[in-house]
DNA sequence: TTACATGCAAATTGTTTGCAACTCA
DNA sequence: TGAGTTGCAAACAATTTGCATGTAA
């Protein structure tokens, strides 16, 4: 892949982030960088990027499209509350794997893998739990 | 939610298939039965049945948005080759459980679900196994 | 009768493409 | 130099919205 000056900048917007960026967010970056640069080039080096594996193109549940500077092996955790992806790069693998060999038997077809970007776990994170405790002790406080 | 011919129709036609269809699919078989409709309407209901939880809402991997008219839970296997979804009902609930818990000790928040729309296992079909093998053997020929 | 639903067309959003000018190797 | 890349604008696809009309309760 050539090298260029805008390619070179969407990549490191993309490695030094760990937000999940979708392509408009990495383009608002990109303008301050650079103000010329125009949201098609945008697109067409995210696509190139994650197409040769320097990024990872991932669909979050909502159906947006993302990219993620960190092409390794690793999950999702999304908070119900505030929405923001957390990154864990292993799961215990062992339970993993023994939900791998479920399904296979489960399905009658083997499994080969359970997709990444579709791997998304849901809860709450101590943030948001915190600040939904505090919520409940007002409105514990008004019923009083 | 008020009756329509319209609303009635398309809520019929994803509950009686299993293809997990996209809207623009609705639609299509929408018209056979009612040339009139406007894709519009499609939408609109297919929102509104899927808001109120009378349809399943489904984001696949690939992005595009399908539904379900099984809003039981239940999980979905792709097959790599064809692309075809499969259901099932219900995957080992042990194994499952165990990933719930490995997954909630190792992000450090407690993993209340994993969202239906985003597990997806991955792996080959019989029929397309079936065929790779052909495949394979008359490679094999080929060589001799 | 009135709140809600429809069909149509226009608007919006997210993304891709054609093309002439430019840039990296 | 020549292949690959850019910025711009136009094209596209999928989905939503505005509005006058129609329909269900």
């Amino acid at each position: 892949m050539t090298y260029s000056r805008q390619r070179n900048l969407i990549f490191n917007i993309v490695r030094n982030t760990d937000v999940h960026p979708t392509a408009e967010w990495v383009y608002e970056q990109a303008k301050l960088a650079m103000p010329t640069i125009g949201i098609a080039t945008v697109y067409r080096n995210l696509n190139a990027l994650s197409q040769t594996g320097l990024l990872a193109r991932i669909v979050s549940p909502d159906g947006t499209i993302r990219f993620d500077g960190s092409t390794e092996e690793h999950y999702h955790m999304q908070c119900r509350k505030c929405g923001q992806l957390f990154d864990l790069s292993v799961v215990d693998r062992e339970a993993f794997d023994e939900l791998k060999e479920a399904a296979s038997r489960a399905f009658g077809m083997e499994v080969e893998n359970i997709v990444l970007a579709a791997t998304l776990f849901y809860g709450m994170c101590p943030r948001c739990a915190e600040e939904k405790e505090e919520e409940e002790n007002h409105e514990g406080l008004k019923r009083n």
